[in-house]
Parts: structure tokens; C-alpha cells; sequence
DNA sequence: ATAGATGCAAACTATTTGCATCCTC
DNA sequence: GAGGATGCAAATAGTTTGCATCTAT
């Protein structure tokens, strides 16, 4: 996720049907600004001065995960990470294993090859989510 | 991975350039025969009768997956889940998101995509694993 | 004989739960 | 005013580490 086109705040708040608090509102707002998925650590450095407990990070962020409005991701890295669900923008992560830089990259072709999936295994009928990662060096680190 | 096509223990074993102990030819065996990737609790528990410590499981697994013998694959629960490595045969896997169920299939074109995906960020320079998941629900979930 | 492997106990990290209080709607 | 949201403390779950002992090579 680039950190430009985020939906208001308030539109994200709505769109969930929560409650709008402080630690809601501040939580969203990081994540919306961020360049990559935040783990619940960086997310809790950042919002911590205010106040807010790890403990309300967590369940905020599940809650958002439950309403749809974010996404979580998975790195390999032993924690969750988290960026604000865009449903349109099908993109995915390539990570640096040494540095952990993520970058985006979009064009998997989910749909064909959920297709083929299904038809391969007869024990599935549908699909809700995949999930993609590449892991590798960033440049930096390959030198 | 079907539980058919799978090497000798004592090559695997060679392969990893690992001392052949009664723990690790076990846990070696119990994945070889697995009809899908497993858990280290899983795991744990078809070995524990034999005396093996929940230690040396993660242990063995750990050492197994840095020579490459072994793959650690994310199905987003809490925990690692386990198989044996097959670097010709690129499957993937398709979870049941209510009960856990596990198929495979294969066909993700990885190739390309990568190379796309290095192409659109100018910041990597080679990828050298990825995941590629499903989430669904499988035939008996979805009534 | 020796480096690596194992078991046991204890430590750590991420995450969840219980409960009283608080605040948005 | 009421039900959801938060903070604090404590509990869980998965995984790792320290250390003494053991064993395959």
C-alpha cells in the first residue's frame, strides 16, 4: 500500500460500524499513512505516547480485521502485520529475508489459478482469500 | 504433498549432512508419511511416545528447514506447520478456513510472476522463496 | 575423543482474557 | 442510560535458551 490513497478516516470508521474513539481513530491513521504493513509492535510504538494500551491495540486491530477494513498479512517474521484492506487493489509483498523491507508489486492472476485450484481438488468449493508473499534480498542487501 | 513419493530417510538424512539419531529418523519418518503439512503440536504428539522432548521437535525441525530438507509453511493459525521438501514439485496449498482441512494443488506461475513483480519494484534484485496460499471452505464446510 | 544432539527446566515473546471503569451514541 | 470500548493485571500458547548429559562418528 502506498501511503496517498487512503479513504477518510471517518468513511473507514463508518464502513465498520464502530464506534469512533480516540485510540480508533489514531490506530487507523498510522496505518493509513504507512508505506507497508505495520506489526502490532511498530503500530503500539507509535501510538503508545498516547496512551493507548498494547492490549487495545490488539483488539482494535482484530476488530478492523473482522469488519473488513483491515487486512492482515503474514511475513514469516513472528508477528502479525497489518495494512488498511483495499479490496480493489489486489496487490502483494516481496520481503527482504535480511532487512525485512517490503515492497508492493501488483498482478497475481489469483482468479485463473483459483480456477485450476478448485478443479484440481474436489474437496473445496469456494475461495475467500490467498495469500502471496515473496521472499528474497532487496538490492541493498545483495551486495 | 502426497505421502507416496518420498526418499529414504537415511538420504534425507545425507542430504542434511545431519548425525542419523533416533529422534530425527522419526520425525523424518512421521513427515515423509504425512498426507499434509504438520503442526509442530501435531507432530509432537505422534513422537512424544517414544520419549522424544517437545524441544528437540522444534529443534530438529529448525536445524531440518536450514538445510533444506524440510519446509515451514504459514496457514495463518498460531502456529508452523511442517513438510517435507520437495524442490521439484512447486504445490501449494488450499486451507479450509473452518476446519482446518488441507489440499494441494499446483500451477501457481510463480516464474513469471516474480519476474514481473522485480521488474515493477526497482528495489529487489532476487527472490528466493514465496508463498501462495488459499483460504476457503471445503465441500463438507460449506453446507 | 569430540562435536554435535538431547532432555529438562526455565525464560521469552506474542497474543488473549477477566474485570472494573469509562465514554460514545 | 446502556452497551460497547479501554486499561490494567494476569493468564496462555508457541517457541527459544541454558546447561548438564549423552551419543554417533
Amino acid at each position: 500500500m502506498t501511503a496517498h490513497n487512503h479513504e477518510p478516516i471517518e468513511s473507514l470508521l463508518a464502513k465498520a460500524g464502530s464506534k469512533r474513539t480516540g485510540p480508533r481513530a489514531d490506530i487507523l491513521e498510522v496505518l493509513a499513512h504507512a508505506s507497508k504493513p505495520l506489526s502490532t509492535k511498530e503500530l503500539f510504538a507509535k501510538v503508545t505516547k498516547k496512551g493507548i494500551d498494547q492490549v487495545t491495540v490488539y483488539r482494535v486491530l482484530k476488530a478492523f480485521t473482522e469488519k473488513g477494513i483491515v487486512r492482515q498479512v503474514d511475513f514469516g517474521h513472528d508477528q502479525a502485520y497489518f495494512e488498511i484492506a483495499d479490496e480493489k487493489n489486489d496487490h502483494h509483498h516481496i520481503i527482504c529475508t535480511n532487512c525485512h523491507k517490503v515492497s508492493d508489486f501488483v498482478g497475481c492472476e489469483a482468479e485463473s489459478l483459483i480456477k485450476s485450484a478448485l478443479k484440481q481438488t474436489k474437496e473445496f468449493s469456494k475461495v475467500v482469500r490467498h495469500s502471496f508473499e515473496l521472499y528474497g534480498l532487496c538490492k541493498n542487501c545483495a551486495k
